[in-house]
DNA sequence: ATATCGGTTTGATTTAGGTCAACAACCATG
DNA sequence: CATGGTTGTTGACCTAAATCAAACCGATAT
């Protein structure tokens, strides 16, 4: 059975379904013409997509590193480590994200991967991926771009959490949520946090009460509902107003 | 001339001078075994260094992305911009260091990059570059660590941003500095700040003038003496203390 | 149903750092 | 060597978010 072409999750996003004949592996496979034979390759260097219970980890800081992985199904968690025992999420993941391209650079681990929900992900030994993408060079470029998007994805953080305010950093941290749903043909207003208001506190620089008081604050403001876990963004006008609006402190 | 092999920056770094011989590219070409005729080929890739004065832009966020660019000599700060206008600095960039990374995803520079001195910076074509790095593996894995560096640079200023106070954040800059030079064979104790308050407490998420009052506390507490942008540690020991065992937030 | 436990909400209070403002130092330029 | 402009320091004050504390909610287990 073909692994990069089996999807499950709901299809009818047309860029999605036509880039790339129904594959999780969004990141990966999306958007550069590769010929069958070349797909061929790729496929066969993809484990076995492996299951991940709720709480399991993908890998740990300093373990040794040989694999990307690929979130076939689910979500996960990074986070780094200060010597003190304080951490900080640096990043939540969903299907089609490939993760661990931080132990690149000295062949260990330098965050810890969680999964917050039961999932799957496809193991890719890094070696042989470097090694396909000497011959293909489409995947070459792509591998490149997959880096150099974590690059960019992390420059936006730093600028959330130097120069953001509490309420314009949930806004900013919804409607990024949104925008990945939606891209991967779910509903962009209704969605379920798989992380705790302590994770998202850790990844926005905030405590948890802070996020948990601008929760409360966009409800009663009408612009989302929440219960709990699950958010439903009934003004998303006014959440990415929220967003920009606020006066800056830089 | 080998535009590679000429650095007119002390040496007296016996790792720096054995890896490469004499080279001011450290990132690009230190700790790897190239050929000579790889050496060769990967010198005339790179071009001949063009200078840059104070203040000049080296790229543009928006433009579009040719080549990557290895500080020869002197220094630049990268920053993002948010829609806004308000922006943040995100990162500072001395002799040895490449820049640009972020711009392979989109095939358009995402931040700026400003020289904070007159400088001297090689441009790497990159299309060429990752046609050298099909034929020379340990290239290719060189770039892949490089770019990775950069992600795990990222993920400790999150860290920073999101979980450290004022004065912590500071000294984990002025470490930082301090063993950037030191690597390049400058004293880690003596040095000057090619930046401003402001441009710093961009860069660490706080206001001038608390980046301003820290410095003075530390002078005043002995760690540090400073005279406008002359630095000098002289009690690192405690500068570390400061960085790690301050309360956290998380 | 009742207890338990992790997660969440909400309120009261404190505080680190932002804001505003004045001034001092350090330049570059005429 | 004045002089205007940027950069840096310091003080007084204010505010956003942290901290502390209590209660609440929704699961799962008893």
């Amino acid at each position: 059975m073909n692994k990069l072409h089996n999807m499950t999750a709901p299809v009818h996003l047309s860029q999605l379904k036509t880039a790339c004949s129904s594959c999780s592996l969004q990141e990966l496979c999306l958007p550069f013409g590769l010929s069958d034979a070349e797909l061929e390759q790729l496929d066969n260097l993809v484990q076995r997509a492996q299951p991940k219970l709720r709480g399991e980890y993908l890998y740990r800081a300093g373990a040794s590193f040989q694999s990307l992985y690929a979130i076939r199904t689910g979500f996960f968690k990074t986070q780094v480590m200060h010597e003190d025992g304080r951490e900080q999420v640096t990043g939540f993941h969903m299907m089609g994200e490939i993760i661990g391209m931080d132990a690149i650079s000295t062949d260990h681990h330098t965050c810890d991967a969680i999964a917050l929900e039961d999932s799957e992900v496809c193991e890719i030994p890094f070696g042989r991926l470097e090694q396909l993408s000497r011959d293909i060079p489409s995947l070459q470029r792509h591998l490149h771009k997959i880096m150099s998007r974590e690059i960019v994805r992390d420059h936006g953080i730093m600028l959330l959490l130097g120069s953001m305010k509490a309420e314009e950093r949930l806004a900013t941290f919804l409607l990024n949520l949104s925008q990945r749903f939606a891209s991967r043909g779910y509903s962009p207003n209704g969605f379920h946090l798989r992380m705790t208001r302590e994770e998202i506190g850790s990844f926005l620089g905030l405590k948890l009460e802070t996020v948990s008081r601008a929760f409360s604050k966009f409800q009663k403001e009408g612009i989302i509902s929440v219960q709990n876990k699950s958010i439903e963004i009934k003004d998303i006008t006014a959440l990415k107003l929220t967003m920009g609006q606020q006066e800056c402190r830089t």
